[in-house]
DNA sequence: AGCACGCCGACT
DNA sequence: GTCGGCGTGCTC
């Protein structure tokens, strides 16, 4: 009977592909790695996800499955359950979702390999062909190598011509570029091992007593009185060269000539890549607070215990400084000593070496961390280590961390859950990582722990209809203190001609005075977005969108402000509607212009920059961080990065520059965002004994959104927002879905978006939004169209998936528009 | 995502 | 004439 197994590809194919299953694998199972053929000559790892006895379609000729990968299966069935989810509710591919899953190390691919041929006479060849031929050389290399060893063009015609006259060989082998590190270890030559043997040796040895020094010294470290008394030579203890070396403090010429003797032999013994960290349990924590035991306590009744108040997910609302870590660590703690995993989410830019020493300490050899950033293999590592029988009992990681195989998950912790960066943005999967995280744990029967100081709006409304458990920490940890907050009116001081830096007067002194006192300044400067923003010199004003409530976008091409929403475009007002001025400009202060003014103001302050700019790779953003910690500098003046959860003890002031900044991106989560954004920064100020002082800079002192975060009034902003989202209805009162249309000829897509919109129409009416061209309008030579979709809640979600990849179907169809490329971002950020 | 197949410019 | 550019379509 034949039997057949649907393999998954890390490429974007619509489904799995059948292979035939031969007699001799019969036995693999689902979530095992096998290698199969693709189409001429690519050979792939892919994973089973189904085995079974359908007869494929006629005429489809299938390939056989031509090996299995490891002894055991990669892949978990909840992780391959996990997978779909993601594959269905973010509208993409399952084998985009793989290659998103797995990292690279474990996903195989062909490569065109090329040998020389035994009888190869290199000699009688000539130009790229001899060079082609001195390149590969006695062992072989791939294709790709070749290309990038000799950067001229001829090398493939030369390859075919050497091939042709047989002069090379070529096949197709995969990439098994993942190597176990390994570290040179020494042992006993099996013929010495026995007493007697061992006594007649160093009767041998006794005129070479730096040999026989080395060999006490390795029978030592060795423990081999106990491996020889047992006689069991297998309870030798591995002995590494450099620590047999260190202990003798000599030479290695010794070893060697023991070595050649055939005395000692010398071996590749395999070691991990992962740093284990070493707890210290002395330092492994504060006593938690009154309040936070309370916390811990209620969480505790909240997530484990039986009653009417269980709930499988719940929010933590801690204020900045609350202590939220220290919760984290109690409820770890307890979770393993139950015997269950932990997975800990950070958002990438909040997982710093502080936070992986804290924890490191604590946990020691239990923790695993997972990051992006970190090298291939290690990742790889981490991986196998959690399918094998010892797994790290807790996983520090970033949003990817949850997909990690587990088996045995109890608690997933979702920390800084605000953070708009656990949405990935391209490629796809474009997964919000909190929300996977929701799902992962419903299949794994984990709970949930959601903690920030700054709630996003749709996660504190479930946790008001009650749908998630809510605890609040509302005092500071210790003798910290929430820091005063004064508001200084921009506006005001313009009039009266007293902002001639960027920094008010109340700000200057401020940080004389801390400079004074040896504390450190913290200086928010937030930029986001590209495009300027129109606003008015004097009044503050920003135009907005009549239709969607969120701020224009000047456009200086066509001259228009467009709202970003609906795709509605707006002359620019010739003077401020609110208060006549006829100057109206963008605000242009950056980071570096920032650092610029204060070293102007205090040339012996030391300051550091923290942005994109300055944190190209991660070594530079954990040095400005440690500078900072170390006190080598004055004054960090920094974009959303400085606000991203590090804990600065010596912080007594903060200013933030331009408070209405982030209020005028094109976007209805603006003012969650800067409440958000904000709040954070504010937070770094007096997190010690000192009370801290917070200037915060603004054009628009009356808007509430500024009381709201001067008074830690979150409950006021949130009241404000969910009314103005259910007004405008924008989410929680409804999702959202962006279409994204790509073409390299603009005229193509702005008809295939016109075709599109018009087979949606009918379903969605006004919900469907656009198209208009976005504000970077093309990429990579490609125009872009986009569509915003505001999905009843009314709707099935699955309803509504189905219509829209029908409609993208439908679409590409028509001749015209087969090469349009359509995607979708479900819950945009 | 590759990689083949296929149709047009710039070299011997 | 061919070598090689990259547009388009398929991979069980």
């Amino acid at each position: 009977m034949p039997r057949f197994a649907d393999i998954l590809l890390p490429l974007a194919l619509p489904s799995p592909l059948t292979y035939i299953l031969p007699p001799n694998l019969q036995q693999v199972a689902v979530g095992q790695r096998v290698v199969v053929p693709l189409g001429k000559k690519r050979i792939y790892t892919g994973i089973v996800v189904s085995i079974h006895d359908k007869e494929p379609e006629p005429g489809l000729k299938l390939k056989a499955v031509e090996a299995v990968e490891d002894e055991k299966p990669l892949v978990l069935p909840q992780q391959l359950s996990l997978w779909k989810w993601m594959a269905d509710y973010y509208m993409c591919t399952l084998g985009e979702v793989m290659k998103a899953a797995l990292p690279s190390g474990l996903k195989l691919e062909s490569e065109t390999v090329v040998t020389l041929s035994d009888d190869a006479d290199v000699d009688l060849l000539e130009g790229t062909e001899a060079l082609v031929a001195r390149t590969i050389g006695t062992s072989e290399c791939s294709l790709d190598q070749l290309r990038s060893k000799l950067p001229r063009t001829g090398v493939l015609s030369a390859v075919r011509r050497l091939l042709d006259r047989r002069v090379i060989c070529v096949r197709e082998a995969l990439n098994r570029h993942y190597k176990p590190r390994t570290e040179t270890h020494v042992r006993l030559a099996a013929e010495y091992f026995g007493e007697e043997r061992l006594n007649e040796l160093f009767s041998t040895l006794s005129r070479t007593p730096k040999q026989e020094q080395l060999l006490l010294r390795y029978l030592d470290l060795a423990h081999a009185s106990a491996a020889l008394a047992l006689h069991n030579a297998s309870l030798l203890k591995e002995v590494s060269k450099k620590a047999l070396l260190r202990a003798m403090d000599s030479s290695e010429y010794a070893l060697t000539a023991l070595c050649s003797k055939g005395i000692l032999e010398t071996y590749a013994y395999e070691i991990g890549r992962l740093a284990t960290p070493q707890a210290i349990p002395q330092l492994a924590g504060r006593p938690l607070s009154t309040a936070q035991q309370r916390a811990c306590h209620e969480i505790d009744r909240i997530l484990w215990a039986d009653g009417p108040q269980h709930r499988p997910v719940c929010l933590l609302h801690g204020i900045t400084g609350s202590g939220k870590t220290e919760i984290y660590i109690q409820l770890i703690r307890r979770e393993l000593a139950a015997g269950r995993q932990v997975l800990y989410m950070l958002p990438e830019i909040a997982l710093t070496t502080q936070i992986t020493t804290r924890l490191g300490r604590v946990f020691g050899e239990q923790m695993g961390v997972y990051h992006s950033k970190f090298p291939d293999a290690e990742r790889v590592e981490v991986w196998r280590r959690q399918m094998s029988e010892k797994p790290f009992a807790l996983i520090l990681g970033v949003r990817s961390s949850l997909f990690l195989p587990y088996r045995n998950l109890g608690l997933i912790i979702v920390d800084e859950e605000h953070e708009a960066s656990y949405k990935q943005q391209d490629p796809a999967p474009r997964y919000h990582g909190r929300d996977a995280a929701l799902v992962l744990a419903q299949k794994c029967g984990a709970r949930v722990l959601l903690g920030t100081a700054t709630p996003s709006v749709a996660v504190y409304r479930r946790a008001l209809e009650g749908k998630y458990g809510l605890v609040k920490l509302e005092e500071r940890y210790g003798q910290a203190q929430l820091p005063t907050v004064v508001v200084e009116d921009v506006k005001e001081l313009r009039r009266k001609k007293l902002m001639k830096t960027p920094f008010s007067p109340r700000l200057i002194d401020e940080m004389r005075k801390a400079l004074g006192r040896r504390e450190q300044i913290i200086l928010f400067q937030n930029r986001r977005g590209y495009a300027p923003v129109l606003t008015c010199r004097t009044c503050g004003w920003s135009p907005r969108c009549t239709r969607c409530d969120v701020a224009l976008t000047y456009h200086q091409r066509d001259r228009k402000l467009v709202c970003h929403y609906c795709g509605a475009a707006y002359d620019v007002p010739t003077q401020c509607p609110n208060c006549g001025d006829t100057e109206l400009r963008d605000v242009g202060y950056g980071t570096e212009k920032i650092e610029e003014a204060v070293k102007q103001l205090f040339p012996q302050a030391r300051t550091s920059r923290m942005d994109l700019d300055t944190t190209r790779s991660r070594a530079a953003y954990e040095n400005i961080i440690e500078d900072f910690q170390q006190g080598h500098t004055d004054v960090l003046i920094g974009t959303q990065m400085v606000t991203k959860g590090l804990d600065f003890g010596r912080v007594s002031v903060v200013g933030i520059l331009n408070a209405d900044q982030g209020l005028n991106v094109p976007d209805f989560r603006a003012f969650e965002r800067t409440y958000q954004m904000l709040s954070q920064v504010a937070g770094r100020a007096g997190r010690s004994e000192a009370k801290g002082m917070v200037v915060l800079q603004t054009q628009q002192v009356e808007l509430p959104l500024i009381r709201q975060i001067v008074e830690t009034d979150y409950e006021g902003m949130y009241a404000d927002q969910i009314e103005e989202r259910k007004i405008f209805r924008y989410p929680p009162f409804c999702r959202i879905i962006n279409i994204y249309l790509r073409h390299r000829q603009d005229s193509v897509n702005i008809a295939a978006a016109q075709a599109l919109a018009q087979m949606l129409r009918p379903y969605f009416g006004a919900n469907l939004l656009g198209p208009e061209r976005p504000v970077v309008g093309r990429v990579h030579l490609f125009y872009i169209q986009k569509f915003l979709l505001k999905v009843d809640p009314s709707l099935l979600p699955s309803g509504v998936r189905r219509t829209l990849t029908a409609a993208r179907e439908a679409l590409l169809a028509i001749p015209q528009f087969r090469n349009v490329m359509v995607h979708f971002d479900v819950d945009p950020q």
